[in-house]
DNA sequence: TTTGTAAATGACAACGTTGTCATTCGACTT
DNA sequence: AAGTCGAATGACAACGTTGTCATTTACAAA
């Protein structure tokens, strides 16, 4: 900057300005200041300036793996962050039992960030005891409340509970559930949910079934369900299951959706990974959103960290306790989707599921 | 850390060396400076530590979605950025339009970052015109060589010339290409390939179908395909489309793969996103790994950017022109994969492909 | 106890920017 | 032409860390 300065004969704080505000320098020497960047190839220097204004304008995600529902978490925080001219740093879990939360924390705490967004896509250990390091603020994204940090989620019970609902009002009555992996928050809160349908129902749930996500472990539950001739609908926790469930119901000579329904969640990026329903035409799924929460927990953060106080040198304002309000929040951010466009509300849905009332087999 | 230091009754630098070079100093010392550390908090301040080293340990990555084969690109470079100890800076492209090179680089060039790697998976504008910031390097993703920078690319040519080769070795002679989007890289790459394939082989070409990447739209070609007796294999531009066209190819009475051999190309991530080879029982595919140009690029970056001189002043060293070496790379870092597991040759192939030679149809 | 030597520690400047506040400039009024 | 006032610019310190180099300390040998 001082080469900048001397090119154009003016000086430090003149070319900061031109960075910065160049409204208030006048416009003949704003233009000298600009070719004398250009030709020195001038960038500011954001370490610098960072350490002047005590903010990074980026925020940490913690994301566990690259698969699913995190995708649309990262794909939504960065949309939402580059709005606000944040950039976003990325930290990946490599491994099962690598990164707990705190040790996150530590590796986030390194680097230059404002605040951090943990993707929880399961429990981890050390969840209730965790802390956030003082002058970094966490939001989690979880179902569950966090005794100091903002959290934030989809209301993964809720849309498992209507989509279930919705299947009983269609007059089904053996709705079984294909779970995820059993560390799964997702997967746990969906089978909730449909529990929930069909207690208020008063209809007795089976046992639910257990896949791994993929659409091998679904193919795999989808042919033990075959067997069960009582079944008419189905609910698997994300759409490559219930892709393999309905092969394999087709395979077992059941027909989708004409003697079952099959309710998927998509967590993939709706508008980019249309794989599922797209890939089998005579599908029938339901997709709920998941870019809500990481938009709202970005925002949360942004907010917090915006730019308070031009730099904080107290000891206290740094390192002090950390009094900021905390939220926790649980909305309903899904909605129904039916090959890849939405559905206004759930009695849009009849297209999906043709029924054959007590038609069949049905005791 | 002045607070630590006058906590733990020690220097400034004492503390510094406690954070950076613990064992230089003693152990008595070091505990009381930790506990300082611990009481107070402390964290260090990334921008002044950069400021001082001149250098983030941070990579910028220009992606243009997140979608496939990006995703494979940003988690190896995820990765391989971890193993070093770099974090890594994501710039995600809104729009079709929104992102050129140039503008990109501005963007990056505001962020705490030592290099960046723009993941191209489309040609755009301004690609031949392009220069990197001066004291940014950057690599691209591409299979074209650049001027200035320098590229990795995997061989994707050399992969659908491979695929389709075997597929002329198992006796099929109508060999047909569904493509992706006419933006794409990757799709024009390995269109060529098959043509040379085809014209090694002195077959003929018939005309590629074009499809955007999704499923549906490998039905409509694999519907289209369906009444073309002549053709007995298939190479589709991704697994999207490749499930597509088999799900048509069935509908229409063709089964896959004893009467239609049907190869993909799948930029997923191999291990945690497997849908199209899982999601069909039936399915014969081919996988290649995108990961190799991505953990390439990151190595490159990290190596020219790696902490040469503690802080450079002289404006020379800072905004002189850029004598490093640049590299153009492009290996063969795919390899063929069979329902998840990969295939050391193309000789286990046969497994795939079970051909009626010349039985049915080819006069 | 004294000396010699290596290890441990400290004082201070510097990294490149921006905030504060003082100063200069330019244009408008009388 | 002098005076006035706001806009434009500049001088300087400060942000929190680390490198350099000088100083102190600890310990072993004499």
């Amino acid at each position: 900057m001082v080469d900048v300065a001397h090119e154009a004969g003016v000086s430090l704080k003149t070319v900061s300005r031109v960075v910065n505000e160049p409204d208030t320098v006048r416009p003949a020497t704003r233009n000298a200041v600009n070719e004398a960047m250009e030709r020195l190839g001038f960038r500011t220097n954001y370490a610098a300036r960072s350490l002047k204004l005590g903010a990074y304008k980026s925020i940490g995600l913690v994301i566990f793996d690259l698969f699913g529902g995190n995708l649309s978490v990262l794909n939504g925080i960065a949309s939402a962050a580059a709005d606000q001219g944040y950039a976003i740093t990325l930290i990946k879990r490599m491994s099962k039992e690598e990164l707990p939360l705190s040790e996150a924390a530590r590796r986030m705490g390194q680097l230059p960030v404002d605040g951090m967004i943990f993707n929880l896509a399961q429990m981890v250990d050390d969840f209730a005891e965790y802390r956030s390091p003082v002058g970094l603020r966490t939001v989690i994204i979880t179902p569950f409340e966090h005794a100091t940090c903002s959290t934030v989620s989809d209301d993964q019970e809720g849309a498992a509970r209507a989509a279930c609902r919705r299947l009983i009002e269609l007059g089904h009555r053996h709705i079984r559930f294909i779970a995820g992996t059993s560390d799964s928050l997702a997967s746990k809160n969906r089978e909730r949910g449909w529990r929930l349908a069909l207690d208020e129902a008063g209809l007795a749930a089976a046992d639910p079934l257990h896949g791994d996500w993929s659409a091998d472990s679904g193919y795999e539950a989808g042919a033990t369900l075959a067997q069960d001739q009582k079944c008419t609908a189905i609910l698997a926790c994300n759409d490559n299951m219930a892709n393999g469930a309905m092969q394999a119901l087709n395979d077992a000579g059941r027909r989708v959706p004409d003697d079952v329904s099959i309710i998927g969640f998509d967590d993939s990026l709706a508008d980019s990974v249309p794989h599922t329903i797209l890939s089998s035409p005579s599908a029938s799924t339901i997709r709920n959103s998941a870019q809500g929460p990481s938009k709202r927990s970005s925002t949360l953060l942004m907010r917090s960290t915006a730019f308070s106080s031009p730099a904080r040198s107290s000891s206290e304002a740094a390192y002090g306790p950390d009094h900021r309000s905390k939220t926790t929040e649980t909305k309903r951010w899904w909605a129904f989707f039916v090959r890849g466009t939405r559905i206004a509300e759930p009695s849009d849905f009849k297209t999906i599921s043709p029924i054959s009332d007590d038609g069949d087999k049905q005791s």
